[in-house]
DNA sequence: CTGACTGCAAAATCTTTGCAAAGAC
DNA sequence: GTCTTTGCAAAGATTTTGCAGTCAG
């Protein structure tokens, strides 16, 4: 894994090269997704910022507006599934897919390079220019079946 | 494929189980998606409703109130991506993956039998109890390179 | 300094709920 | 008849926008 200042480069060259500026709040968010295993709702985190840095404070509109910034630059993936709103992830490692349990919410992530490969080839095949992929397999994790038996 | 009126007989035996009512409201509903290809959100459905059935009418809450139910039932599957809300397809056909465009939404249907194969080892190895899986490529489409490059 | 960013409050969406009237069985 | 469903309007929830003040470069 790339270590925490050199991805923090890359986040600012991105922002020099659009003529953006490195803020305050924007590292907040950068660095609450990284610091942080998992998915997060805008709201989810504000509530870890507010936590994580007592004395910082950020707005849901920034982040909002962060989280659209980060994803588009690719820093960031969301997700989307039953529930509401969308979920944040950090984005700048291995890619990986999810298995999501409709129970409880709880995200499960896996990596199969034989699923990478093919989506690649299909990609090509419909003459898509791919900039993403995402599998999710939705279903009942051992511990929520477990529960139903009961 | 199934017939519509096989189809339909299958819709109400899963409403007689569960002490529902078949209604002229939830007919319409079933019907707009088994008879249009495609995905379409909820505001999707009510214009495509007035549309084709100018003599009848639904409201978007049992629209809504619809969807969730044939989406539990396993009768249609919904679809969740950049834009906002949801998009519902007819479920009952064979199982198919997608591709989506970023710059016009346009959404490409393909299925590949090694990747559903993959799919199902993964949620064994996980203990997962497999409901339903999903798997979008994002990216843009040949039409929409084209225009880029223009 | 200058132009971009933030926070606030307000608006725009999208989705759900309460309840009286209507409908299915 | 009884119990469910519908439509309406209203409430909730989530996300976006306008704008004045603030901040980064």
């Amino acid at each position: 894994m790339i270590t925490y200042p050199a991805l923090l480069e890359t986040f600012k060259t991105l922002l020099k090269e659009n003529s953006l500026k490195f803020t305050r709040q924007r590292e907040l968010v950068f660095k609450t997704l990284y610091e942080n295993e998992g998915h997060f709702t805008p709201e989810d985190l504000s509530g870890l910022i507010k936590q994580q840095h007592p004395g910082l404070k950020i707005s849901i509109p920034t982040i909002y507006r962060t989280l659209a910034l980060l994803e588009e630059s690719g820093i960031v993936n969301s997700l989307s599934f039953g529930a509401k709103g969308k979920k944040y992830e950090f984005g700048l490692k291995e890619h990986h897919d999810h298995l999501i349990c409709i129970e409880c919410g709880k995200l499960i992530e896996f990596h199969d390079d034989m699923i990478e490969k093919r989506q690649e080839e299909i990609a090509k095949k419909f003459n898509f220019k791919m900039t993403d992929h995402t599998m999710n397999i939705t279903g009942i994790c051992e511990a929520c079946q477990k529960k139903q038996k009961e």
